[in-house]
DNA sequence: GTCTATACCGAGATAGAC
DNA sequence: GTCTATCTCGGTATAGAC
């Protein structure tokens, strides 16, 4: 909030200490909170830019165009979710880290019930406008895609039960933000999230024990 | 496609003939097509107008701003989903008007993998932008959540469960259908579609029937 | 590296002739 | 009712002083 030296938006909190930060990161940082909550239209550099406290002028010495902004809060985004694995991988069993993805979805009900998903809303979005943009969007949830399915394959399931384990829970998540989201009612997402432990608690560990 | 007098945009196929719309009723479809494929932001006037052959400056003849427009446009397919389902209303069972609806999923498979769906897609731009607009596309979806919890109703679950069936219902299309359109794959679509008609196959009829 | 001023363009909206 | 010309504003992007 406040900052030693009067500046905003260049200094953060990290651990107990306030740091300083670059200008392209605020910037990044600010985009990546505005396009979540405006949208990715809805947002001009202009309000970036003094969400950022950065003069408008000065967001073209560090993004030659809006595109590249986008571009790299994309990619900013995307290096998040791996760092957050990065931390998951110290749990021991690929079902433990999936219940951990989803006992953490409520960290986020009321942001996505008020915004909804930062990764799916901006996946819808970039659809609409094609281009390089919706390949830079679709890459983020791939991972996190590709991460879930991998779960699934280290429990055990072959290729194809992995993949449609995989797409019947991040659809489930997805589908529920938005239903939380336009009315404007946090219980569908905590319904799916339920349903979703009760489903992986009872899941069979692999293919062999799951004999049906 | 082509028309009697020349006029493009004004004349539809109703059964075998072709029959002369007005140009309120072309302007709102050509923007509905619009809206669906390129999203709402990324429609002009000017795109619509072109669209349906209609000189921009006329189109203010027909809607005040261009959110009466979007208003009118949801209207329109609010209207739409009545009508269908008030064909539906001749199926006899609530079991089997929900089967009509997940198998009707088919038919849009293709286009909801391209674009999107036209109802959540739109709930999800509307969501960004709050205001009436948000309003008007969540009222579309919602009626479409009433349809289905009033047939679950019908088929003597209680309000809670009726509610809790009919948002995961929605929630796994919704879900589906951002997936398949985010990879361009209609797989998604298609595997979900598969669970929940496996699932509503094999729902007991009432609640009395279910005692888990 | 930082910031102000401004060029430029596309979009919504209006005026007014026909 | 229909259409052309145009106003105005907001947004991206650039020029150039400091």
């Amino acid at each position: 909030m406040g900052s030693p030296s009067g500046f905003l938006g260049i200094w953060m909190e990290r651990g107990r200490h306030l740091v300083r930060i670059g200008k392209r990161e605020s910037l990044i940082r600010a985009a990546d909170s505005l396009f979540h909550r405006q949208g990715l239209e809805h947002t001009s550099l202009a309000d970036i830019a003094s969400a950022a406290s950065v003069p408008l002028g000065n967001v073209y010495y560090y993004f030659k165009t809006r595109g590249d902004l986008v571009k790299a809060v994309s990619e900013n985004r995307l290096a998040g979710l791996r760092a957050r694995r990065e931390e998951w991988g110290a749990i021991a069993s690929p079902r433990e880290r999936l219940l951990a993805w989803v006992e953490n979805f409520e960290t986020y009900t009321d942001e996505c019930t008020a915004h909804g998903c930062r990764i799916g809303g901006f996946c819808q979005e970039a659809n609409k406008q094609g281009g390089a943009i919706a390949d830079e969007a679709a890459s983020v949830l791939r991972s996190t895609l590709d991460w879930i399915f991998d779960q699934f394959r280290a429990m055990g399931y072959g290729e194809r039960q992995a993949r449609e384990h995989a797409g019947r829970m991040l659809s489930a998540r997805q589908g529920s933000i938005l239903l939380s989201n336009t009315f404007k009612d946090p219980e569908y997402i905590r319904l799916e999230t339920a349903r979703l432990l009760k489903w992986l608690g009872e899941l069979p560990a692999d293919k062999k024990e799951k004999k049906k």
